[in-house]
DNA sequence: AGGCCTATGTGCGCTGACAGACGGACGCGG
DNA sequence: CCGCGTCCGTCTGTCAGCGCACATAGGCCT
């Protein structure tokens, strides 16, 4: 039997969560890979076990810009919930590693069948929607240097590992900001004590400094998930 | 009988229509008043008809910033089919006019009985989830004139009217800047022909003119809006 | 060893928006 | 008709972040 390490199946009833996995394949998702397209129908549906997912939104020729993510708390495609076959958002694989996936029709079909699992994306969809919400926020209040420490710790929470892989020119991507802005952002934190990184390699070496130096919206969205999800 | 003009309303077969209508009072709602305020249990559920209200999201102490817009097209408190009672939102009223108010247990009992109520509340939870991820992106790149034109062509498509009662001060909350910010752009649009104002009562004159000043957000929802809801 | 690609660090001028302060203008009510 | 509150316009100084350009530095390949 499969085991589950994503928390949204694994908080369904036995009976759903085996139906479920049994629709499931196991991918593997690559550093930068983008699962799903903006605006083009969704053929899978994503859980991500190992991995992470970062939702980028981008308006006409705006570069984008990280308004989500998706870890093992959560999954990919729960718009079909909400009877819409496609996403606004392009998804962008954050942290390699590996995912269930199951086709969009499957699904659905599963979707009517259970209501527990309803309830549960439905819970989920409204921690996306305040995800959004808090993004357009911070990214508007916000200076880069609180935005990156948040974004590290959300990272690290969903790399399940205090090392990951990422750069600059990636996080500029993700945070909106241009690769300079980070390299000054990571440079301060690093002097600080509070990370290291090498070449791509970021290190979290301290992680109640991060969580002080970043904004309040880290905090805001842990509240959410654990009143939601916890 | 009851003649609804809210649009979401509108679009639901006869039965579930007058069912929802037993339920609704009809309430006046005045400008500037808290419909509902963010992290409050959801007491009852909006339909605007002639009003419509603005979504504003707040991290801690920041401001403050508008990350969606509630009009005849939509409905207030649609998260509760989500099954959550609560909004991190608070909910202002923008433009003042009457609204259908229906008790939030009632609607949610209405909602198990009708799946063509929850269809329509789903898929307008859905641009919802747009709205917001198209209001950081527009937040983080987009600067205030263009932002301002946007703001003002959406309130004249839920104030069905080319003159509506606004003061900089409010625009400047909505939009997140300065009061002096929206001043210097105002006097930037209305040079150009564009609008007309006077101690808050503010005129449409140019709204084509308007639609090339705005960034590209307002289209984009626009189609969003009309492939969903039209 | 040398070449090349990727990743990171630095400098400079520019601009949009900020903070704070003040002045003028309109209009309502006493 | 005068006073006060609301609303709008302008000014000065400051600063974070931008665009652009260039300088290092590690790692991989041949």
């Amino acid at each position: 039997m499969k085991t589950p390490q994503n928390q949204l199946i694994a908080g369904l009833p036995a009976k759903t969560r085996n139906s479920l996995l049994g629709l499931a394949d196991s991918v593997e998702l690559t550093l930068s890979q983008v699962v799903c397209d903006a605006d083009v129908p969704t053929r899978h549906v994503y859980f991500p076990v190992g991995s992470f997912i970062s939702l980028v939104a981008a308006v006409q020729d705006s570069p984008g810009v990280e308004v989500g993510m998706i870890g093992a708390e959560g999954m990919l495609g729960a718009a079909l919930a909400l009877g819409v076959a496609t996403n606004p958002l392009r998804a962008v694989v954050q942290g390699p590693g590996m995912a269930w996936r199951i086709k969009a029709q499957d699904f659905r079909a599963e979707l009517k069948r259970s209501t527990s699992l309803q309830h549960a994306v439905s819970r989920y969809l409204y921690v996306l929607m305040c995800q959004h919400a808090t993004s357009a926020v911070c990214l508007r209040f916000h200076p880069i240097g609180q935005r990156l420490a948040r974004w590290l710790l959300m990272s690290q929470d969903r790399a399940h590992s205090t090392r990951f892989h990422i750069t600059h020119e990636f996080l500029a991507y993700m945070l909106g900001v241009r690769r300079v802005g980070i390299t000054n952002a990571a440079t301060a934190l690093q002097r600080l004590g509070l990370i290291d990184y090498q070449r791509g390699e970021i290190h979290v070496v301290d992680r109640a400094g991060l969580e002080t130096s970043a904004c309040a919206c880290y905090k805001a969205e842990r509240k959410i998930y654990a009143d939601l999800l916890g």
